[in-house]
DNA sequence: CTTATGAGTCTTTTT
DNA sequence: GACTCATAAG
């Protein structure tokens, strides 16, 4: 400690490049902040210095961070070092930030504030509406893919008539995409909804288009600083351009409410607010969601006089932790020299495990954590990380089997739930009864005999009236619909009109009904929850209880937020992150994949399933940059653990019921080998094990990758499976093949309900046409035709009381009588 | 119109 | 293996 720490306690105990980082006064400011080296620290420290100098208000500071959680953090402790005044600073996500921005501006360009937020779902739904309507089907076009391919687009900033002028409009292809896309961009403005990309590019165009906006939200936010640079796209990229850019004079005073002459020069110009970024390319993993590594890499060359500070010394780690992090990530070639130390001393070394299946490396995991659980270590304090979802299954399992409370970050979210997207597609029916995707929704949930039929034609009568799908609903007697649906439709609407009427009443003098009390009236109009109570099945049980704890949510909200609309609720729902809900991590181990795991630390770190196929994962293969980008994530992975970290696999692996060996991810070779302390080497169960026995099990052709020699192949099927190896789609086509097989085989061990002589030809029988079978429901028939062949080969049967069938041979409950009469 | 069943499809990461 | 989709039966 020197002594000017006495001059300024906001730099107490910071080193010399945090405290240059905090007092720096550039307008351009790029802080590259190695994993661990206190950026948080050093965001929150500037922050509150620039307020506590006077040389920024509040509520000129606009801070984007990456989560809703990490928003609120930094606002607490801003708040913390000043004592007060941190209530007017902006500090949110981009998305948040650029929906508090358009329910100001909405109406500036034909949106009601009300608008209603597609998550992808809603999206992907609409898509699949409009790929049926257009035809667009027999293009092969999935909803998914033309929602990835628009949304790659969009965050480009490219809208469906940019995209045009550069397509190739003789491919058909191009076409009826060009077509879905404008269509896609129709619906929503009908709908008045934003999909997740629109939030950030309307904002820009917003900007681009009203100048005087524009100039508005500049003069406002002098101070813009960036957390996680590295993972904005271009859309967010452009979006601080538009917020950083000097105002000329003439727009200036055009502006209807005029500026603080203080902000401006004497010429009248209003000069760029200064911008602050903070990330480190090394931690770039969002490639996929359009993240745009080279905005961190270029910054000095986009902002000429920017200054660079580095953050290289990492207070979170121990030296053999980095030392492993380092020798990863040296290995990406096109990266900034960058090197992390510490003072900490060297710290445990990392231990390894290499289990026999991921049941076995799940049980290293759980019994490990019950040790360090003896030995005085908080369950919060461990976390368990994993490269996909599907993984959490056999961790959970064994979590479970010994009684460690654990949590799972994201996965399938709350939010994400039928049930709570059915009481959400209320709340936002009300809000926006001319919203196509709540209203079909809610419409069957529950189920109240209203149809696809009704359903399309009340949609009809609106959309061609111009009127709300509600309105559509309580004209529904002009439309001649069946007196059975007309009266649940009937019902429904009053419902709705009650409710929109509590969320927003005609009357000025009455105040809108908090959330929870119209959620609460929804479920009881419409039982719902005393539907699902009916029904013995204990799912819906659960599901129930999801609603109830959707009211407790619901009603938390209303406390938190006194006057607090149903919008604000939406909105506030529809932008929770994962790592949003980690709330209370006290007691429990918390579970999540690398994504999830980013910007957070704990002391311990399972860093689990670390194998060639999944760390590198097996789709990143193929995409350029792939294996750079999975390198980054391991990074990210490795440099959470502050005291100790675990690396772990499995030398089997099953999905889909089906076993396959595995490989040591190569990441694993990179690091030196003293650093790790094996319990369990790959090379003790390696392929060994695999050639051994389990190959009869798993089948031929699916052998490659590695796994060589030493089985019992013969020549020719191992050429099989070179080939097999050779092409991604024969792989998988092998791979379903083995999977069927391995279906029947299953099959024919059980026990089989019906008689015997079935069972014992249920799989394998060859059939032509004239053969009779008995069929185990549709009795005697005879085969009319056969097509497909091999494993589909589907037999056409008559059959003498049931009229023709088609059936799959290998799989239908059928035997063979006679041959031809 | 709803529900049950079988077949077919897709598996990376997420604001 | 989980989920969706299409189809047939209730």
């Amino acid at each position: 400690m020197s002594f000017s720490d006495h001059a300024d306690p906001l730099l107490a105990g910071l080193n010399e490049q945090q405290r240059t980082a905090v007092v720096s006064k550039s307008k351009a400011l790029l802080i590259v902040a190695g994993a661990g080296s206190g950026k948080t620290r050093v965001l929150t420290h500037r922050i509150a210095h620039l307020i506590r100098q006077r040389i920024a208000w509040p509520s000129q500071i606009l801070a984007i961070t990456f989560t809703n959680k990490a928003a609120a953090e930094m606002r607490q402790r801003v708040g913390q070092l000043l004592g007060e005044g941190a209530e007017s600073m902006w500090v949110s996500t981009f998305h948040s930030a650029c929906v508090r921005i358009l329910r100001k501006e909405a109406e500036r360009f034909g949106y009601v504030s009300g608008f209603t937020i597609y998550d992808s779902a809603d999206s992907r739904a609409l898509l699949k509406r409009l790929i049926k309507e257009s035809g667009a089907e027999a293009y092969n076009f999935t909803p998914a893919a033309v929602g990835n391919k628009i949304s790659r687009l969009k965050n480009e900033l490219k809208t469906a008539s940019d995209y045009a002028a550069t397509a190739r409009v003789t491919d058909p292809r191009e076409a009826v995409f060009v077509e879905l896309f404008s269509a896609y961009e129709q619906e929503l403005r009908r709908a008045n909804a934003f999909d997740f990309d629109d939030l950030i590019a309307q904002t820009v165009y917003l900007f681009r288009a009203f100048p005087d906006v524009a100039a508005k939200y500049r003069a406002r936010f002098r101070w813009v600083l960036i957390d996680e640079y590295q993972d904005t796209n271009h859309a967010q990229y452009a979006l601080v351009r538009e917020l950083t850019k000097a105002t000329p004079a003439d727009a200036i005073a055009a502006l209807k409410t005029p500026l603080n002459p203080a902000l401006l020069t004497p010429a009248g110009d209003l000069p760029g607010a200064a911008l602050t970024v903070v990330g480190d390319s090394d931690q770039s993993i969002y490639a996929f969601r359009g993240a745009d590594i080279r905005n961190i890499v270029d910054f000095e060359s986009d902002f000429s006089d920017a200054e660079v500070v580095k953050l290289e010394q990492n207070y979170r780690s121990t030296q053999n932790i980095l030392d492993a992090a380092n020798a990863i990530i040296a290995e990406n070639f096109d990266r900034q020299e960058k090197s992390l130390w510490t003072a900490s001393g060297p710290g445990n070394k990392i231990v390894g495990f290499a289990g026999y299946s991921q049941h076995d490396e799940a049980r290293f995991v759980a019994e490990e954590i019950e040790r360090l659980h003896n030995d005085g270590v908080a369950y919060g304090q461990i976390a368990v990380f994993y490269r996909t979802n599907a993984q959490t299954r056999a961790l959970e399992e064994l979590l479970m089997r010994a009684a460690i409370p654990y949590r799972v970050l994201g996965g399938t979210k709350f939010y994400d739930r039928a049930e709570i997207k059915d009481a959400i597609a209320y709340l936002t029916s009300i809000v926006n009864p001319y919203d196509p995707i709540s209203w079909s929704r809610l419409l069957s949930a529950p189920k109240r005999g209203i149809g696809a039929v009704t359903e399309a034609q009340i949609a009809v009568f609106a959309e061609t009236n111009e009127i709300s799908y509600h309105e559509a609903m309580l004209r529904c007697a002009e439309i001649g619909i069946g007196a059975k649906a007309r009266n649940a439709v009937l019902s429904l609407a009053q419902t709705l009109k009650q409710a929109t009427e509590l969320a927003a009443p005609t009357a000025a003098a009455v105040k809108p009904r908090p959330v929870g009390e119209i959620l609460e009236m929804i479920l009881k109009e419409t039982r719902y929850l005393e539907t699902l109570r009916a029904k013995r099945d204990p799912q819906d049980e659960a599901r129930a209880e999801n609603l109830e704890e959707l009211i407790a949510v619901a009603k938390e909200f209303d406390a938190a937020n006194s006057g607090g609309t149903v919008i604000e609720f939406l909105t506030q729902v529809s932008l929770v992150a994962a790592v949003d809900e980690l709330d209370d991590i006290s007691g429990t181990v918390s579970l999540m994949t690398l994504h999830t795991a980013k910007g957070l630390e704990f002391p311990y770190v399972f860093l689990t399933g670390v194998e060639e196929g999944l760390l590198p994962h097996q789709m990143s293969l193929n995409e350029p940059g792939g294996v750079a980008e999975e390198r980054r994530l391991m990074y990210v992975g490795v440099t959470r653990a502050e005291k100790q970290l675990y690396l772990t696999l499995a030398s089997t692996r099953s999905q889909f019921g089906d076993i396959a060996a595995t490989v040591p991810s190569r990441f694993l070779q990179d690091i030196p080998e003293t650093l790790i302390d094996w319990r369990q080497t790959p090379d003790q169960i390696g392929h060994r094990c695999y050639a051994g026995g389990s190959l009869q099990t798993t089948g031929s052709g699916y052998g490659g990758g590695g796994s060589g020699g030493g089985s019992g192949y013969s020549a020719g099927q191992r050429r099989d499976a070179a080939a097999a190896d050779r092409s991604q789609a024969a792989k998988w086509r092998e791979r379903k093949q083995q999977l069927t097989a391995s279906r029947l085989n299953g099959k024919q061990t059980k026990p089989i309900s019906f008689g015997t002589p079935i069972a014992q030809n249920y799989n394998d029988i060859t059939l032509e046409i004239g053969d009779r079978i008995e069929h185990e429901t549709y009795g005697i028939g005879s085969v009319r035709l056969i097509t497909g062949s091999g494993n589909k080969s589907v037999a056409h049967v008559s059959f003498e009381e049931h009229g023709e069938k088609k059936l799959l041979i290998r799989l239908a409950p059928i035997i063979k009588i006679t041959g031809k009469d």
